[in-house]
DNA sequence: CACGGAATCG
DNA sequence: CGATTCCGTG
């Protein structure tokens, strides 16, 4: 992991991954508030860990591989003994409407990160006014990808 | 499985 | 507010 004008670069599966550092905070920040769920999966698909959770074919999307497993870690991180899938997929629909993710339809355990409103979401001055960043060509495509709405 | 209303909580 | 809990419906 590399941090850079305060964007951090995640090397997963030989794909890079993007996250601006308010999108990651594994760990609850000034506001110290809880950890968000979305914070939770990004973290471990960040973190490739590969067991519970996975990126799948299309950018941003997700498989959850081992629901009830996932579910136990979310619990074992928010103090909730008693989570499962069936709690953890409500919590994931109601970002439908927020507009964090959504369904992809027809694919078991599938969804998928609408990356560019979760930027609107929980970062209303975005985008900067100045991102003169001269970047390096292999970052530049995925900086395009994460600056366009 | 997936959806979404409703009540409840910290 | 962002879940958690519970549950009826398809």
């Amino acid at each position: 992991m590399v941090s850079n004008a305060g964007l951090k670069f995640y090397l997963i599966k030989s794909d890079v991954m993007l996250f601006p550092d308010w999108a990651y905070k594994p760990t609850w920040s000034p506001g110290s508030r809880q950890i968000q769920l979305w914070h939770f999966l990004l973290e471990l698909l960040a973190r490739g860990e590969g067991g519970a959770i996975g990126w799948g074919g299309e950018w941003g999307e997700f498989v959850i591989r081992d629901p009830e497993k996932l579910a136990r870690l979310w619990g074992e991180r928010k103090g909730k003994p008693h989570m499962n899938y069936d709690k953890l997929s409500r919590a994931l629909r109601y970002y439908y409407n927020k507009r964090i993710l959504h369904k992809t339809k027809g694919k078991r355990f599938t969804y998928k990160f609408n990356f560019s409103k979760l930027i609107l979401v929980n970062y209303p001055g975005y985008p900067p006014p100045a991102p003169p960043a001269p970047p390096a060509p292999s970052h530049q495509v995925i900086h395009h990808v994460f600056t366009s709405a």
